[in-house]
DNA sequence: AAACCGTATGAAACCAGTTTCAGCCAATGT
DNA sequence: ACATTGGCTGAAACTGGTTTCATACGGTTT
């Protein structure tokens, strides 16, 4: 006797498997075309007496259909790629957040893709999450090759960029008005009285956000020290592993420089802005009187760092939000010459920018 | 003449489909299931002629295989999912990250779904998972309703609990010696010269590291009080929304029952702490001096906060590590006993446990 | 009563792969 | 010389859905 397709359930030890559709089918007494119409089109095609049975057969068997076969017939997954370029960054995972909360509301499903820093992985993350049928990628990513990108666009896959743009690709782009971003930071610490001002990122080199703020920085210098002579300005690239104190040796020539002016740093994400506050903490200088610090990104911890850290917040959870929200108006749809949204950043004003401390 | 299935690409400015299998047999002069064969079982079964026709054409079409496709027929989807409570929990993005290291090594893709600290969704989550045809499940959730999981487990799919365990679940589970971290910082606290100790958590029902971490504070201050007498403590909750300043009021209590003794607290974990943190700084308190603090996770902020956060560090990138592997054990049909794999603290002394500032 | 029409349903093809099974052919054994 | 063996290969079935196409049926219309 041929063994049959399902044993004897009572025996089954082994994991029932989950029903299909031709179990609701056979159950109901109907073919499995009827179900399918059932779940898609609701009841609209069908006759009372047969959606009921099949309704009850759905529920008996607790069916639910498989986005994959879905997914393969119909060629839509409800899938969209988050390729992020490190979740340990707080400006990530925010976005992730609101990206995640939109795709929810729209019926969609994230997949995350974490590059860990690791510009390598760029494409294969894009081309693993293509493989995976995703309709859409959002894209925070290094940037080093738009290959991978340009390919699943020219796929027809619509891509939505978050903070790093691509110069070359002509999609939808999320960012904070980093130009404008910096300038508020700048102004804020020579307003407090800071003229000798550094500005420090993390390389430079094919992230478009940092080269924006970099050159937004050195740009705020030249325009402002017209009518503010004494103003003076310089960036730095502060690296990962730092194991020359490279660093603090630019922290000390910075006062150096300032002499008997304010020294002031600008710092362009919360991972820097943690490393130069390492780097004060070695060199035991006080934040605020003895240098002046703005950092970007607002996070949860910044109010109790010291006197409080002077930041400014980007609206992580709308970026995100608003990436998913474009992506899914183009799955729907929406036929659009490429969009870019700037949203503002909000100056936090605290202790670390305050020259003086109050006097008690 | 009726439409060909694949448009004159020439024509095409539509976009150009993902390269099929039979596309690849079609332009190698052979079946499906030779392709299919080269790519599984690499060639050790094709001739050399054969064998090179399939790979210049796969490498000519730029083919790769759907993973949906393959995931349809051979019911594995090489996708384990991972459940998390909350992405905004440093702890839970550290696990993130180490599952993900091991997942990919063992080329695993992770499917993410965040619950936001909704339990609710839980059962969505799980639910939505499987019908992914996830292979696993890594779980950190809030463990309200153990019914989705136990349905997962029962189905057959391995399931690995990190953090947070279910008491009636047999499965898998990894976390942090909860017992021996709260003694090691209780005791910490309690060598440095604290003796009014409170425990300060997040809502313990029904979270089973909340529920560990509390009873063995309470377990470590009876114990321990008989061999010093002036020790005690007590424990409270701290609600997301604290409008009512009830934090700052368990605070206030806490140090008017110590008297001439030393207040302290231990908080249980990063979100918690940060809490603790506002509120001594509302309250204008010092850390260390004024009130002693040690609290669960080692962040990269810890040591900048105030006189440096004394806290207990998990191995946090390990947990998740160990979970994934636990995971792809069991898929690659490791049968054994549910484990239990603990692993320990780290105690990281910093200023917030020394009651008197180091005399200069 | 025959022709007509629209709706409800099922059979079968299809998505992109894997796997079974059968066939072919060359090499070997007797 | 002929049966046997074994390695390669392709046709076809199968995964779990969706969709097209054909058909049966009930009710009008002429």
């Amino acid at each position: 006797m041929p063994a049959k397709k399902r044993p004897n359930p009572s025996v089954a030890a082994a994991p029932a498997a989950r029903a299909t559709m031709a179990d609701v089918a056979r159950k109901a007494g109907v073919s499995k075309a009827t179900v399918s119409r059932f779940l898609n089109h609701r009841e609209r095609l069908l006759s009372k007496d047969i959606a009921g049975r099949v309704e009850l057969a759905v529920a008996a068997l607790g069916y639910r259909a498989s986005p994959m076969a879905q997914a393969l017939k119909r060629g839509r997954s409800r899938l969209i790629g988050l390729v992020v370029a490190d979740v340990t960054n707080p400006f990530s995972v925010a976005v992730l957040r609101g990206a995640e909360q939109a795709c929810q509301d729209a019926g969609y499903l994230l997949m995350l893709f974490n590059l860990g820093n690791d510009s390598q992985r760029e494409t294969e993350a894009i081309e693993t999450l293509t493989a995976y049928q995703v309709e859409g990628l959002i894209l925070n990513t290094l940037g080093h090759d738009a290959g991978a990108a340009a390919k699943a666009v020219r796929h027809g896959k619509p891509v939505v960029l978050v903070d790093r743009r691509h110069h070359d690709m002509q999609v939808d782009f999320v960012s904070l008005d980093n130009a404008g971003a910096v300038q508020m930071g700048s102004r804020h610490l020579l307003d407090a009285g800071y003229r000798e001002l550094l500005f420090v990122s993390e390389p430079v080199k094919d992230v478009s956000s940092r080269e924006e703020r970099k050159a937004a920085f050195s740009s705020f210098i030249s325009t402002t020290s017209a009518s503010v002579p004494n103003l003076r300005g310089r960036t730095f690239e502060s690296l990962a592993d730092d194991h020359e104190g490279a660093l603090e040796n630019a922290l000390r020539s910075l006062r150096q420089r300032a002499g008997r002016r304010l020294a002031g740093v600008v710092s362009s994400n919360a991972v820097v802005t943690l490393r130069v506050v390492a780097a004060l903490a070695r060199l035991g200088w006080r934040l605020g009187p003895d240098i002046g610090l703005v950092g970007f990104d607002d996070t949860e911890w910044s109010p109790y760092i010291g006197p409080g850290l002077t930041t400014i917040a980007q609206p992580t959870n709308e970026l995100g939000r608003i990436a998913a929200r474009c992506l899914i108006e183009r799955l729907q749809g929406l036929d659009l010459p490429p969009r870019q949204i700037l949203l503002s950043g909000r100056l936090m004003p605290r202790g670390s920018s305050v020259p003086a401390p109050p006097a008690a």
